[in-house]
DNA sequence: AACAATAACTTGACGCCGTAAAGATTATCC
DNA sequence: GGATAATCTTTACGGCGTCAAGTTATTGTT
């Protein structure tokens, strides 16, 4: 790989330079053209490295998803109870999304979120974070001897998580105030 | 207003045609030129009615807020208690995203949702689904004599609106299956 | 009725965008 | 070392938002 004309590494050169530029300009103002600009390669490079746009985006959304998660699971991380657990990563989920509201509609937004996540089996809950929220969940009611059918398990988690989510997308948009301080990194009005 | 050269009611036509357009192809494949054309008209045509993009689509942000706004009336007349309405409003919210998955992030993503909302005095949960549900919570701690501090009453507030508003924009993602029937209009699961 | 002023619309142009095709340059492998 | 493949550049196309200038219809004034 010598310089010039070869970049080297380009294809993660690209998804760095995208997830900047949404976090300076918005993801609308990402664009294939400036992230190559980015990079210092002509506008068509990214092409030999991501089938069209959208490729990349979800590149970049693995890549959000995986910080997302590695902070749900440090919050997780020593609490001696798993709903302990679930109500530090119900505020750490709430407090990244405060921190980076362009996220929000960024994972969750436009397309299948599976297009940009690897799918089980059965097709089903497979959203990682869902997944980390389900198991403790599941702790959970073991830890504590709750007995419940699979639907009512069902019900209880979609609640949870539900609120969780909510309060996330809530505390993205702006404009809705509410008196609450969402980067509180302990919100234990959960659950 | 003649035939050929002006049009007559532009501006309306160009609201209905949006909405149709994103309706059909999704909020990306709304253009102005799109919505122009769509109304027999040419492409700079909407300037004399809208400053930019952005004032359109705010404008059909209003028009689907309206919409909205219906249903959950709807939903809540008729309902003999306060928490009966509550659920039926709740229902109603879930149930009209399930329907119009594209409106979910339309309405609440990107910028701010004051941008096509009146602002009240205090700018401060202005937004009217959350208002209609406010009064409707207010009313229900009133018919039962539950009695809560200022604070008590927000967070007991902002748990039920997350909760549906959360439900809602899961049941809007592609590729997470719940065992729900999000578009059942009696979700009994809330609350 | 005539005419000025204004609103509504068209035409043409600009730069940015995503994408495709063809050519240039470098790396890899037998 | 020479073929092959991967990577990158250049050029080109149509669609986009937007602006400026010109055209046509409507409205208000006398």
């Amino acid at each position: 790989m010598a310089d010039g004309y070869h970049h080297g590494n380009l294809r993660q050169a690209l998804i760095d330079a995208g997830i900047k530029l949404i976090n300076r300009d918005g993801e609308e103002n990402l664009s294939l053209r400036r992230a190559a600009a980015a990079c210092g390669v002509s506008h068509a490079a990214p092409y030999a490295h991501f089938k069209d746009k959208e490729e990349l985006i979800n590149a970049i959304k693995e890549s959000v998803t995986e910080k997302f998660m590695k902070e749900l699971e440090d919050a997780a991380e020593g609490c001696e109870s798993a709903d302990d657990a679930l109500i530090y990563m119900g505020s750490a989920y709430i407090t990244f999304f405060s921190k980076h509201p362009d996220y929000f509609v960024f994972l969750f937004g436009k397309q299948k979120i599976t297009a940009h996540t690897q799918m089980n089996k059965e097709n089903k809950n497979d959203y990682p974070p869902f997944l980390l929220i389900r198991q403790m969940y599941k702790k959970h009611l073991e830890e504590k001897n709750i007995e419940l059918s699979e639907e009512e398990q069902e019900i209880g988690l979609i609640k949870v998580w539900s609120m969780i989510h909510g309060m996330a997308s809530i505390a993205c948009m702006k404009g809705v105030k509410t008196s609450f301080n969402w980067k509180d990194p302990d919100l234990r009005l959960l659950l």
